[in-house]
DNA sequence: GATGAATGAGATTTCATTCAT
DNA sequence: TATGAATGAAATCTCATTCAT
């Protein structure tokens, strides 16, 4: 009986430790959204996460750790849920668009978090180090298979995958940014169908 | 005769002062394009132009007005060059293969240009007030243009231009900073015609 | 127990953060006497209070306000001690001795304090926005209560009272800039008497 | 006759150097009188006198050399007229009114000289090595010796006259400080009457 | 674990003064 | 003599990070 009360003291502190680093993470994302990562100050962070400073130094061992903590994080929500949503889906077609869907859900309905990952990300992968480049790579690997799958069922031009999904990705990538700097409330998933019907078959009229 | 050496007294420091900006630019695009412009050091890019670092404020009011200067610059040279390009040539879409392979020489011709354009401006868009958008907008106008003009002549689906436009964009960008990223030395500017078709006539087999 | 150790705490943590801003202060009147307020160093005065020099800026956000909080300081005690002095006192002379006396040892037994009142303050009153002369114009105000109060007894001419304020002020000021230019080491207070002396009957012979 | 036209020549350029001269201490202090010493600018000087910041070194050796020559300027002013007038004088008090009223006029006829000879003056006498105490010194000993005669003539009581003269000076400079703080257009100088009947004569009944 | 006062290296910018023209 | 572009030392202030409590 004390051993097991211990256990479940212990699950408390770690499901109270993972709580703080949340509330730290969101707070980080609100800032550097706001002031981008340079001209966030790390006090600012720790009084809208209600902490003290010293206390971030806790969680995260860096400034810039902390701003790898929300790339690694959402990166992951991509990978991962791309990979689920795609299990059901055969045609490679419907997975670009869901693919593309998500992409635009996830960053959608988290202004804050789409302006960190689209503007601090891009200037980031560049100049730091440590800087996880294999999530990204994942990430593109999932286009990059789609791609493939269409072209070896004869569906699409026998081009170079990952040239392909680089393009993909540049669209993508390009709609959000100017969501962002547009600064207007549409909704950015409704554009995935269209964006992928013109990457799918062009602008040309046939 | 001692007007007229007076005269080109004035000139000869006029173009001396042109020179020395240029220097300082150069010397700017160079160390920001190392470092990132929060890394770089308004004093390491004093020493880099061989000037002093007051040097600097006698030219550029501030740090940021620099920075901004080089895009100023660089969006300029882009509006420019495309519009000068377009004039003896209809076909649109050949129009659209010579944009973006300027695009694509201009900034793989020099890769700290590109570095600094592809990475800060993006970045800067957001944060930096004083950013001149004008000349973005400009150089998106005229892709648009050539876009509406292909609808006109029947080539194109009637989609919208103003997104045609960024859907290019986003696959130029990409194309540039995965460049930049991979850091390896091929011809950026031989991936316009492919580019050019992909966006043109789309990834799918008829 | 627990929570009275914790207020105990704070407490403690209040006093040492007076005790350090007094440390701060009185090394900045140092400074300040020894070198003007423009010719001394930020960095001077933090190494003369034995703190980093970002410790300056935790208690006082800028240069300027440190030296605006040195006059406060010093007109708070002046118009505090000229209140509680007179409070005994009936005979207007005997009270205008009294004030004399104690501003003259207030500034004579701190030369440094002396020092940044006479010749900062004066110079800072007309440049400085922000310097209260609130508390100038009360100490102002003590000494024409005074004045008034002797006209009212038949004591003194009908001349203005706030005329008179100022010449008795003008003559202290001047004996105190006086004994600091000279930097010889006389009592300075004991010449109290016989300045109000002087201001009261004249340098004539009846 | 080639001679004297020689001679005529060097005439006229020590009037056109005497001329520069002139129109550079005024717009010191002007400037001076503006911001304080510290705060103003040796270009906007430059500036304000129509001449090459370079120039300015020319002329003086230093920022705080001009500010030397703006005091010995006026202190020469100050005894040369203050002699002057006394000469036919032989009431010491009426001396002193003269004295006195030369003084307010002086001052109070170019706000700028009285800002810069009041807030300045004082400021500097204490830090800067170079400043000549002696023409200070030598209109003091105008004021002690009209002292002294009004104590030879049995007029005034056998005060220290050089602590006559400071408390005479003392009330003066006063007046002037108050006058410039004040900011309102006053006479400065139809004080002068009454300060010194109060000087003399002193604020009580007889 | 949490706090937040303290640190101190370091960055931008200013400006008196110089000197080639 | 006059100019004004160039210099570069130096000063204020910031802020990521530490560490005693």
């Amino acid at each position: 009986m004390n051993e097991s009360s211990f256990i479940i003291r212990l699950v408390n502190m770690k499901l109270k430790k993972e709580e703080k680093k949340r509330k730290i993470i969101n707070a980080a994302i609100k800032i550097f959204a706001r002031n981008g990562y340079f001209n966030s100050r790390v006090s600012e962070i720790a009084k809208e996460a209600g902490v003290a400073d010293g206390t971030i130094y806790i969680y995260f061992s860096s400034k810039e750790e902390l701003l790898s903590a929300i790339f690694d994080e959402a990166l992951l929500v991509f990978v991962e849920e791309s990979r689920k949503t795609l299990e059901g889906i055969t045609d490679p077609i419907e997975k670009l668009k869901k693919i593309v869907c998500l992409h635009l859900k996830h960053l959608g309905s988290n202004r804050d978090l789409a302006m960190v990952f689209q503007i601090e990300f891009r200037h980031n992968i560049v100049f730091m180090e440590r800087l996880s480049k294999t999530k990204l790579a994942d990430y593109f690997k999932i286009i990059e298979g789609v791609i493939l799958e269409g072209q070896e069922k004869g569906l699409f031009k026998e081009l170079n995958p990952r040239f392909c999904a680089k393009v993909l990705f540049g669209i993508i990538d390009e709609m959000v940014t100017s969501w962002l700097i547009a600064n207007k409330n549409y909704q950015l998933e409704k554009d995935a169908e269209i964006l992928v019907n013109t990457f799918v078959y062009g602008i040309a009229k046939k």
